[in-house]
DNA sequence: AGCACGCCGACT
DNA sequence: GTCGGCGTGCTC
């Protein structure tokens, strides 16, 4: 009898649409870390109407299931949603406290709008795991002797142990967690229990900290630093530090771009903005690069700036969700930290620092792909805050920002104490001379030059961008590349780990010593790693010590800081890395730096490929010459009259802006118009083939839609092709790049793309705003 | 994203 | 005739 059961059931529901019959007065909006772009409205029952609140998670049944989902809530509102749909009601407000306030949430919002994503995912990725789940907290329970008004009449009696415990609470004169009580009154729980039980003692739960979720909060005591007033500021950074210090004091968005020269002291103008806010009782945010995160950074913060917080990524999710507590509480006044960092949910936050804004390494490369210069620069605007980005090499947006008046420019353009920038030299590999039947990274130019550094007891630091030992493997008989297992890549080979590694997906595989193709045993090891050079200096400059330093010889923590110490104490004549070693290190007795190879990343397929290996050389170059004794600089290059190289020698970032803005605008990239890229894949290449052709039709379908502008700014679609890189971890990927001067417009259009578009099972697709890879 | 519902192939 | 493939669509 179940068929006709279920007609009747189905037909009743398709006659009458089921009425709102939730009595509830309250209601909440609820979003979830799921891609979907609207809240969804619950009702509020009584029982949670004084716990609920924006900004707290809550559990709500989600779902075709109706399961248990966390969520946030974005609104509370008393207004009847005008709806045909059944209300659920919230059945759990799973904090105390908001844990993100007005500010973080309209920025979230505004990051959910712009990355078009959804906002759940969004404040998902903002709040620590160690927050959601409490990490380093514990509720414990406590007991507290009651005042006599309360206590039971008549007095019951008491056992003698009972009597010591009690006493024992009376005199601490405070609450105790039970099992406190009973160690320091030497009897069991039980014994506290009862005093519960006879009404002596209130008992109470409260949540607290462990030991874990306390990380140092460095209040390291003033006197061990220099006082303010004995760091004088030179004609430079005094000169910028006039406007900043009146939009300091005035208050409100005032966005600066300090362009000084590597050396000129930006650090120290930091610390000044940072101690003068924190001198008006407010509180300063500090972005770095991760790979900046070193003490040698973090100990020019300490002792000048209140309690400090430095999260770092070897963090455990308790200390992390310690600094956050404290941060909120307002326990902590500064807060330095990576990309994430941009997050801190400080309550009058007065500043915000982004250190070598230009890095690449503040765009997240996974939902939400936000980038955190851009999404601080918001922050400061929502805030009202001035907001101080700082390079010697900045960013073409940032840089454009500024010509357009977006940004005020402060210029340091010298170096302190009137050091001059070292001289560079280029020199060219096409004509310098070979050893015969060796291949040697160092040519006779730097390798002379190095001598004679290592004779006069100068340090040296090289520069190779590429890690592993051979960079490429083939075999000599048939020509078989040794590939990813899973990627269109060619793997390293890394000889301290005796393998071939993917740099991309992490693939690792032995290495052979026959052809896996033609088992001939001809497989030759070539192209040049930081490790393949270590060997050969340890070859040519015996008695000296070289250590490398790259992302294979530093992933313990603390490894940076040791080589780093034993390379100022002189334990080190040579350091050699990749770009890890190119930024930020000062060390005076640096007076040679050697670039091995400068065109490495100067032609890969990518519109920023110039501005990096500009950055690159020009932050490198600046690692020498800091001291007294000066420094010079020698760049290897196949081509040194490309413009990135050349103006990089001569230290003039002005050119090759001018230069490369030129370029840009010609190919319609950023800064000029923005730019967005969407992928495609999957794993079976047909598919992903398939949608990526079908998407050429939404797209022109999702243009016609597109109705924001003025006139139709026009939009221009690239694609779909082959990423540069086809297969990465076993996915097939294509994609799109979109180009429009109009941001409003590129939204629209994507937004329109993103609900026309339904990829079939096993293909999926991403759409990455301002991307910094196109790899 | 998950998860349920739904409509077509190889098994008890 | 059923179990289960994953295509499709919704979630307050």
């Amino acid at each position: 009898m179940t068929a006709p059961n279920t007609l009747f059931e189905v037909e009743n529901e398709r006659e009458l649409p089921k009425p709102v019959s939730v009595p509830a007065t309250l209601f909440a909006d609820i979003v979830f870390d799921r891609p979907l772009d609207h809240a969804y409205t619950y009702a509020v029952p009584e029982s949670l109407v004084a716990k609920i609140g924006v900004g707290k998670r809550v559990e709500v049944p989600f779902g075709k299931g109706g399961k248990g989902t966390a969520g946030f809530c974005v609104r509370v509102t008393d207004v009847q949603p005008t709806s045909s749909y059944e209300i659920k009601s919230v059945a759990r407000v799973l904090d105390d406290d908001a844990i993100v306030d007005e500010h973080l949430m309209k920025l979230t919002r505004w990051m959910a709008d712009y990355y078009l994503c959804g906002w759940g995912q969004v404040l998902h990725a903002v709040v620590p795991a160690g927050v959601r789940d409490n990490a380093g907290t514990r509720v414990a329970s406590f007991v507290e002797p009651l005042p006599k008004e309360k206590l039971p009449n008549p007095l019951p009696t008491v056992t003698p142990q009972q009597k010591a415990a009690l006493d024992k609470l009376k005199k601490e004169n405070r609450p105790l967690e039970v099992l406190q009580l009973a160690r320091l009154a030497k009897c069991t729980t039980g014994v506290v229990a009862g005093l519960i039980k006879k009404g002596l003692v209130r008992k109470f739960s409260e949540r607290i900290e462990t030991p874990a979720g306390t990380p140092d909060t460095d209040t390291e005591d003033q006197s061990t630093t220099a006082p303010l007033a004995e760091i004088v500021l030179n004609a430079d950074q005094l000169r910028v530090w006039e406007p900043l210090r009146n939009a300091l004091e005035t208050g409100g968005y005032h966005p600066f771009l300090l362009h000084g020269v590597t050396g000129s002291g930006k650090t120290e103008v930091y610390l000044r903005a940072i101690e003068e806010v924190v001198k008006q009782g407010k509180e300063v945010i500090v972005l770095v690069p991760e790979i900046s995160l070193t003490p040698q950074t973090i100990s020019r913060f300490k002792g000048r700036c209140g309690n400090l917080a430095v999260l770092h990524s070897h963090l455990t999710d308790a200390e992390r969700g310690g600094y956050w507590r404290r941060v909120a509480t307002g326990h902590i006044q500064v807060v330095v930290g990576a990309r994430s960092a941009v997050f801190a949910p400080t309550r009058k936050l007065g500043l915000i620092v982004i250190d070598e804004e230009h890095e690449n390494s503040f765009k997240q490369e996974s939902t939400p792909r936000y980038h955190a210069r851009d999404v601080a620069v918001m922050r400061a605007r929502l805030e009202g805050i001035p907001i101080l980005m700082g390079s010697a090499t900045p960013s073409l947006e940032s840089w454009a920002n500024a010509e357009r008046g977006n940004y005020a420019v402060l210029s340091m353009p010298n170096r302190v104490a009137s050091r001059p920038l070292p001289a560079v030299k280029l020199v060219d590999l096409r004509h310098e001379p070979k050893t015969p039947g060796k291949h040697y990274a160092i040519g006779p130019t730097l390798e002379s030059a190095m001598r004679k550094t290592l004779k006069e007891k100068g340090q040296i630091i090289l520069l190779l961008n590429r890690r592993g030992f051979s960079t490429h493997v083939h075999c000599e008989a048939c020509g078989h590349v040794a590939q990813c297992a899973h990627c269109d890549l060619a793997m390293t080979f890394h000889r301290t780990k005796n393998s071939l590694m993917c740099h991309y997906c992490g693939f690792e595989t032995a290495p052979f010593q026959k052809c896996p193709a033609c088992s001939q045993p001809a497989m030759r090891y070539q192209g040049l790693g930081t490790e393949k050079l270590q060997v050969e200096i340890e070859e040519k400059f015996p008695g000296n010590v070289c250590q490398r330093m790259d992302s294979d010889t530093m992933s313990k923590p603390g490894s940076h800081q040791r080589v780093l110490d034993a390379f100022r104490d002189g334990l080190i004549q040579i350091l050699v890395g990749t770009q890890m070693i190119a930024k930020g290190l000062d060390f005076p007795n640096v007076t040679l730096v050697g670039v091995v190879n400068a065109d490495v990343g100067l032609h890969l397929p990518d519109f920023r490929s110039a501005e990096r290996t500009f950055q690159l050389l020009a932050q490198v170059a600046g690692r020498a010459g800091r001291g007294e004794k000066g420094g010079q600089v020698l760049v290897q290059t196949f081509t040194p009259d490309h413009p990135c190289i050349t103006l990089a020698s001569h230290h003039n970032y002005g050119e090759f802006a001018k230069l490369e803005l030129v370029h840009r605008k010609q190919h319609k990239y950023p800064p000029y118009e923005r730019l967005a890229r969407l992928i495609v894949r999957s794993e079976k290449e047909e598919a992903a083939a398939t949608f990526a052709d079908a998407l050429a039709g939404t797209f022109k379908e999702a243009m016609k839609r597109a109705t924001t502008a003025q006139g139709q700014a026009p939009v221009r679609l690239l694609g779909p092709a082959e990423c540069p890189v086809f297969r990465l971890n076993n996915f097939y990927r294509f994609h799109f790049q979109i180009q429009s001067d109009s941001s409003a417009v590129l939204h629209e259009v994507l937004r329109n793309v993103l609900t026309l578009a339904k990829p079939p099972s096993g293909v999926e697709f991403q759409v990455d705003i301002d991307p910094y890879s196109m790899l």
